[in-house]
DNA sequence: GCCGTTTTCGGCCCGACTGTTTTCAGTCG
């Protein structure tokens, strides 16, 4: 069992203890556990058992729980107290905005038992009725029900990637056993690299189509059902796939058709004129356009640019140079700021890192005070003797404070080569005064990159609403390179303001805002996204050679 | 349930903000 699995069983366990009214010191140490095991600089599974109670916030009774898990994937003491509680209670403590004190609440004083309920219980205006509850907490319990609703049945891009390619793999070697000359392709959102995928499909051209489709239903890994020559079928997780065979001739028409959103098909279909197509390119071609990579095919604005041969020759993986806006062991990261910087000089190839850890503000996270932001300073002072030519950067995600300032004044900031300015706290604000946060931020003459612009967490939080032109032009006007938080449950900011962006002469930066060495690959989900946005390397600031960076930083602060 | 002793029991406790209060509890990052 992973570290996550097992924190997130004993992050579970705490709160429903909690809603049992157990020892409250008692279930602040199981919470306390959890955090201690996500930050983990190795896995549980690989400890000698008699080693686990020596970790820090580990003593003898969680080291036997998690034993327990690591031995038979389960906990007995949680099973129990899950079977106390009615699922739907359960439910809620996954609802944004309320705890476990707020869910007990609702459970025991008003009866409430699921999550539908509840919802009926706000449009009733019966929550107010509850000690603690009024009209304002309410209308947030509403809204955050209806987002979740509305995540129902989507994933995320990185969710399912794995699994999606897996599938491809056990579905060509399955459609070959039929036809050994079969073609398959991704289609639809996934092959648009969505942020958020609502179903998967997969398109199959073969010649004996008949024996295919003959075969498809008794495909081992999914349950599929014929509907008007498309096998669908929806997995234990609620996640949609369409497979669709097709005619081996037709093939590049309908992985076309089957990829693009409607508008974007129908456009081009409507200049290319009919015909069978031995490829995409001839599609794009007849239709006298550039060719149109899956990720652009939105019908944003890609056909004009397509038409005036004006696309931008979009950014890839292997064109990033480095990785700004990172975390270490200095703040709540987990891997040493050293481990950081030697595992994108040698693993990753890169030339430089951007180390940005908490500002003091965010206690939470070890944010560093004044006199630990000069201690970092002389470490990585240290570092870039050893590591040359590599070279961290002395970076600081500063917390944008309520008011729109910084947290550290200007003696402090000018310390730094750049400075990440991201808000953390205080997310309820409505769009007016969001926005003039974020432009005070912004205006800040310290302030070399927006981070995640929105604080959206995708499926699971909505962001704080922002003017978006406004934001961008400040930036503009600021010379503030505006980030791409490429965490996938961010993807932040969203691509469908990337090209407003550039227009404007704004740079974005694809930040993993790593927080352990793995995280730096969550740059390839960035990548994705920026694709979409229409990015290209000499617009992305961490695509910047290190030459080209040191340069841009100096300009800045100058 | 953990930790660190004043060594086997008592203390443990982010801060800002919000919404609900009329002095504070709950939630968040």
């Amino acid at each position: 069992m992973e570290n996550k699995t097992i924190a997130r069983t004993l992050r579970l366990l705490s709160q429903l203890m909690e809603l049992h009214e157990e020892n409250p010191f008692k279930i602040k140490s199981i919470a306390n556990a959890y955090f201690k095991v996500d930050k983990l600089p190795f896995a549980l599974k690989d400890k000698p058992i008699n080693e686990i109670d020596k970790i820090e916030g580990i003593g003898k009774g969680l080291a036997t729980k998690i034993i327990e898990l690591l031995q038979t994937g389960e906990l007995k003491e949680l099973n129990d107290i899950i079977a106390q509680t009615p699922e739907g209670v359960v439910e809620m403590l996954g609802i944004k905005g309320i705890g476990p004190k707020k869910v007990l609440i609702i459970w025991r004083d008003l009866g409430i038992e699921t999550v539908g309920e509840l919802y009926y219980a706000c449009n009733e205006n019966r929550l107010i009725e509850a000690k603690g509850f009024g009209l304002k907490t309410q209308e947030e319990i509403k809204n955050a029900i209806e987002f979740k609703l509305a995540a129902n049945g989507r994933f995320l891009y990185a969710q399912v990637e794995g699994f999606a390619k897996t599938l491809f793999t056990q579905l060509s070697k399955w459609v070959t056993k039929t036809e050994n000359g079969s073609i398959l392709g991704f289609a639809g959102q996934y092959r648009r690299a969505c942020e958020i995928i609502d179903e998967l499909e997969i398109v199959i051209g073969a010649e004996q189509i008949g024996a295919i489709k003959q075969n498809l239903p008794a495909f081992a890994p999914l349950s599929l059902i014929e509907t008007e020559n498309t096998f669908v079928c929806t997995t234990e997780a609620g996640f949609r796939i369409k497979i669709h065979p097709v005619e081996k001739a037709e093939f590049f028409l309908q992985w076309f058709k089957l990829t693009g959103n409607t508008e974007h098909v129908d456009k081009v279909l409507a200049l290319a004129g009919p015909g069978n197509f031995t490829s995409e390119e001839e599609i794009y071609s007849k239709a006298g356009l550039s060719f149109i990579e899956p990720e652009l095919r939105e019908d944003f604005d890609e056909i004009e640019l397509a038409k005036a041969n004006k696309l931008p020759t979009l950014i890839q993986y292997e064109d990033l140079k480095g990785s700004l806006h990172n975390h270490s062991t200095w703040s709540d990261g987990v891997h040493t700021l050293e481990q950081m910087a030697v595992y994108c000089k040698d693993n990753l190839n890169l030339q430089y890192l951007g180390i940005c850890d908490h500002s003091k503000t965010a206690v939470y996270a070890k944010g560093l005070n004044e006199q630990r932001v000069f201690a970092q300073h002389q470490e990585i002072d240290e570092l870039n003797k050893k590591l040359a030519p590599f070279k961290i950067f002395k970076g600081i995600e500063s917390d944008i404070l309520s008011d729109g300032s910084l947290d550290y004044p200007d003696e402090i900031l000018k310390t730094f080569d750049f400075v990440v300015a991201s808000v953390h706290s205080n997310l309820r604000m409505d769009e007016v005064k969001a926005t003039t946060r974020l432009l005070k931020a912004i205006e800040n003459p310290y302030t070399t990159i927006l981070g995640h612009p929105t604080g959206r967490l995708l499926l699971s939080r909505a962001g704080y609403p922002i003017d978006y032109k406004k934001i961008i032009n400040a930036c503009a006007a600021n010379k503030v390179v505006i980030e791409i938080n490429a965490n996938p449950l961010r993807l932040d900011l969203d691509w469908r303001w990337h090209r407003y962006a550039l227009e404007k002469g704004v740079l974005l930066s694809v930040n993993p805002d790593a927080h352990r060495t793995e995280g730096f690959h969550d740059m390839h989900y960035g990548i994705l996204v920026a694709r979409k946005g229409g990015l290209s390397a000499d617009k992305c600031l961490n695509a910047f050679s290190l030459d080209q960076i040191t340069a841009y930083f100096e300009e800045k602060q100058a």
